[in-house]
DNA sequence: GTCTATACATCGATAGAC
DNA sequence: GTCTATCGATGTATAGAC
């Protein structure tokens, strides 16, 4: 077996951005430094070279790594006739998914680190989650881009509000399935006119 | 005049702080470091210590200037007697404020620096922003504190998605209008209901 | 692959002279 | 009030032993 090394090394780069998500859960995102998530896997500083080339290729990592645990959650939700019930049901996925961990939600979906930009290997995911949004949406009769961005962006607030202002509460998520029937609603009677 | 020398100091102050929201601009508010802009005013960075205690003394006066800005600019806002176009033009303003400055809307309406939370001596303008919004959204028939929530959320949700997705477009924030229409016309709905 | 050791850069912060 | 000098932390990177 060639690849057995390989998966080796593959599960030890997994541990690695596991320990550095606890890290970031604990600190932020912004506080992970290298002497720290050495010492917690229970190695030196220079062997993390070993693994990530420099410290942009762990958040690189660490970007893939969410994009592919939230891919995995939306993939996993049942199939659902109602596109309506559908698009409620991956916003609300997508949600809780954002408030569980302010860490990852803020490297995912924010630039919480300054000089860093997810490299372009990391995107994939990112934008199947986007796509898939864009698939549930035009099923629910929302055909216009506008309508499509104006929904991102309410939804994406919401979630913003929530982390900032109510963390661990509810005051803006309770409205996300109220929100989305508002502007499905006001998508459809302007595109049916 | 005893207090010319504490005007001195004032107006040191207020340079320092306008040299780093320049730095801010160039690199981001996360890459302003207490050399660079000791260099910027023309002194050694320990010298900062005289005026700032430290950096995080420094963020709050830039947090406390961004508001003092802001709430200027909308108090400058010319009496709207329909309470409709007195709430746009308010978001309007406020919009074009963020994205006039990516680095300001970043401290004043997100915490983009890892550690550091406005103090509550920098709180009170921020304050006077959101009474006077709620205020013109009361006006416009908005009971519910529900209801505000959304419409807040709504508009930094915009305002987030056109930063970070469309720089110097119009792409979201052109929906501004529209979407604050919708939502007043469903809080009015529901609540003559 | 992992280690020790080291180099050099940056940063915020402090001590103490003037 | 401003300075020089310094401290301890950081990230990045390398050399070389095992």
């Amino acid at each position: 077996m060639i690849g057995k090394v390989a998966d080796r090394r593959q599960a030890k780069v997994a541990t690695i951005v596991a320990a550095a998500w606890g890290l970031a859960r604990v600190n932020g995102i912004g506080a992970v430094s290298l002497r720290a998530l050495a010492r917690e896997v229970g190695m030196r500083q220079p062997s993390l070279y070993e693994y990530f080339d420099s410290k942009h290729a762990l958040y690189d990592a660490m970007f893939a790594d969410g994009n592919r645990q939230l891919l995995e959650r939306l993939e996993a939700l049942p199939p659902d006739q109602d596109p309506r019930r559908a698009l409620k049901s991956f916003m609300r996925t997508l949600a809780d998914f954002a408030l569980e961990d302010d860490a990852r939600h803020a490297l995912l979906f924010q630039r919480p680190i300054p000089g860093y930009e997810p490299g372009p290997e990391a995107y994939p995911d990112a934008e199947r989650v986007l796509g898939r949004a864009v698939e549930l949406m035009a099923a629910a009769g929302v055909d216009d881009p506008g309508d499509v961005d104006c929904i991102v962006a309410v939804v994406g607030g919401l979630i913003d509000a929530q982390t900032s202002n109510d963390p661990g509460g509810d005051r803006w998520v309770r409205h996300l399935d109220r929100l989305i029937d508002l502007h499905l609603d006001d998508a459809n009677r302007r595109s049916t006119r």
